[in-house]
DNA sequence: TAATTTTATTATGTCATACATAATTATGGC
DNA sequence: GCCATAATTATGTATGACATAATAAAATTA
C-alpha cells in the first residue's frame, strides 16, 4: 500500500507514472552503456528485480521502447537493441483523418521544401540508369485530360523515384509516409484556392535539366514545377 | 490451448502477433468512427469482450497507441482521443548513440535540404520584426578564431529562428529533433572530408538576401552558405 | 433549497501467478 | 561427427486481485 510514495521517496520525487520513470531509466540505461546493434539486455524478470517493480511494468516500459523501435524482443533470446527505423512507426500516426488541419497543411509544405532542397543529392548520385528510369516513366506523362487515378500514379512515380535518386532512405520513408497526407490535403477542401490547370514545367522538363543542367538550375525548375502547390498555399 | 490458432481461423490468416493484429483493428476503429479529439474509446474490459483478448492484450494494444500519442487516457475517464504529436515520441529515439552511421549521415543530409529548400516559406511569412531579430542574432556573429560553443550557440540562434520564420511548427519540432544528430555528425569522425575554414556567405549575407532579394536568391546563398557540410559529404 | 462535505463507484495502474509458445541448447542414437 | 529428439528458457498471453484517482452519488449542513 502507498507502494508508489515508497518508490518516489527512495528514487527522489518524480512527477510521471511508474512506468515512464522506468522507461526513462531504460532508455538511460541503454545510452549510457554504449551498448551496440545486436546487443541483449537483461530478461525481463532480472530487470523486474534490479529495479524492483513488476514485470507488467518493465513489461510496459520495454514495449514503449520496442514501439519507438529501440529494441526487438525474440523468444528465448531476450531483448536486443535495434537501429531504430526512425520513421517506422510513425506512419500510424501520421494519418489524415487523426491529424489537425494545420498540422495536415505543415505536412504538405514540407514535401516541397523537400523536393525543392534535394537538388544537389541528386546531382551527386545520379547514374545514367536513372536517367533512363525516368526517361521511361515520363514517357507516359499524362495530360490534363486523362484521368485523375492514372495521373496519381504518375505523380507517384516520378517523384518517389526522384526520392530513391537522392541515395537517402530516412528521406524516402519520410516521403512515403507524407505521400497520403499530401494527397488528402490536395483533394480536400484544406486549402482555400483551387488547383489551377495552369502548365508549368513538365516531368520531362525535369529531367532533361538533371541531365544536362546544374543544381541551381533544378531547385528552381522544381519550384516552377510545384507552383501550383505553393500558390495554393499562398493565397 | 492452441489458441492463437483459433483466433487466426477466426479473423482470416494473419501472420503477426495478437498485439500486433489488436493493435491494428483498434487503429481501423479509431479512423473509421471519424473520431474527433476528446471522444472516449470503449474501456478496456468492454474491448476485451468486444474482440474476444485478455486484458493484457488490450493494455498492450493501447499503450502502444498511447506511446504513439494517438490516445490519453485518464483514470475513470477510460481513454480520449488526442491530436497526435507527430514528432512527439520520435525524439526519444533520434539519439546519435543508438542510430547506425548510414541514417546519422541521412539525417545529416536531411537538414541541409531542409533549410536549402525553405526559401519560399521564409519569403512568404516573414516580418519586420523577424528582419530586426535576425539583425540583432548576426550582430555577434563570431569569427572563425572564437571558441567552438559559442559557434555552436550563433548557429542554433540563427538557423532556429529561420525555421521560426518559416511558419511551420511541425519542421521546427523536426529541426530540434534533427539538431543533435547534426552536431554529432560534424563532430564526430563520419564525414571523410574535415572542415573546411574557407569562408562562404555569412549569416550577415542571408539575412541581407532575405531582405532584398528572391527566393531563387537565397536558395542559391544557403546552399553557399551550407558548402562546407555538403563539401564533406560528398567526396 | 443550495452548497459543501463525505461516501460509493468505476476505470485505469500495478502486482502476482500460471501456462502457452517458440527458440535455443542439450541429449541421444547412429 | 551428424541429425533427430527432448529439455530448457524467456517472452507472449490469460486471469485475478488490489491500489489509486477521478467522478458521481449521497448525505450533511447552512
Amino acid at each position: 500500500m502507498a507502494l508508489e510514495l515508497i518508490q518516489d521517496k527512495l528514487k527522489g520525487i518524480e512527477t510521471n507514472s511508474l512506468v515512464d520513470r522506468v522507461e526513462a531509466r531504460l532508455v538511460e540505461l541503454l545510452q549510457s552503456r554504449q551498448l551496440k546493434v545486436g546487443d541483449t539486455i537483461p530478461k525481463e524478470i532480472e530487470l523486474a528485480e534490479i529495479i524492483g517493480v513488476s514485470r507488467t511494468v518493465i513489461r510496459e516500459a520495454l514495449l514503449r521502447l520496442r514501439t519507438m523501435g529501440l529494441i526487438e524482443s525474440r523468444k528465448k533470446k531476450g531483448a536486443v537493441i535495434t537501429s531504430p527505423d526512425i520513421f517506422g512507426n510513425l506512419s500510424k500516426s501520421m494519418n489524415p483523418y487523426l491529424l489537425d488541419d494545420n498540422t495536415l497543411r505543415e505536412v504538405f509544405e514540407l514535401r516541397l521544401v523537400l523536393e525543392v532542397g534535394m537538388a544537389d543529392l541528386l546531382y551527386h548520385r545520379i547514374t545514367k540508369n536513372d536517367i533512363e528510369d525516368l526517361r521511361r516513366i515520363v514517357q507516359d506523362e499524362p495530360t490534363d485530360a486523362e484521368n485523375r487515378i492514372f495521373n496519381v500514379n504518375h505523380e507517384i512515380a516520378f517523384h518517389g523515384k526522384l526520392y530513391e535518386i537522392s541515395g537517402n532512405q530516412t528521406m524516402r520513408k519520410f516521403q512515403k509516409m507524407l505521400l497520403p497526407v499530401f494527397e488528402y490535403v490536395h483533394e480536400s477542401g484544406l486549402l482555400k484556392k483551387p488547383a489551377s490547370r495552369k502548365k508549368f514545367i513538365s516531368h520531362r522538363g525535369l529531367v532533361d535539366i538533371l541531365e544536362n543542367g546544374s543544381p541551381e538550375m533544378f531547385r528552381n525548375a522544381m519550384r516552377n514545377h510545384l507552383d501550383n502547390h505553393f500558390a495554393r498555399l499562398f493565397d
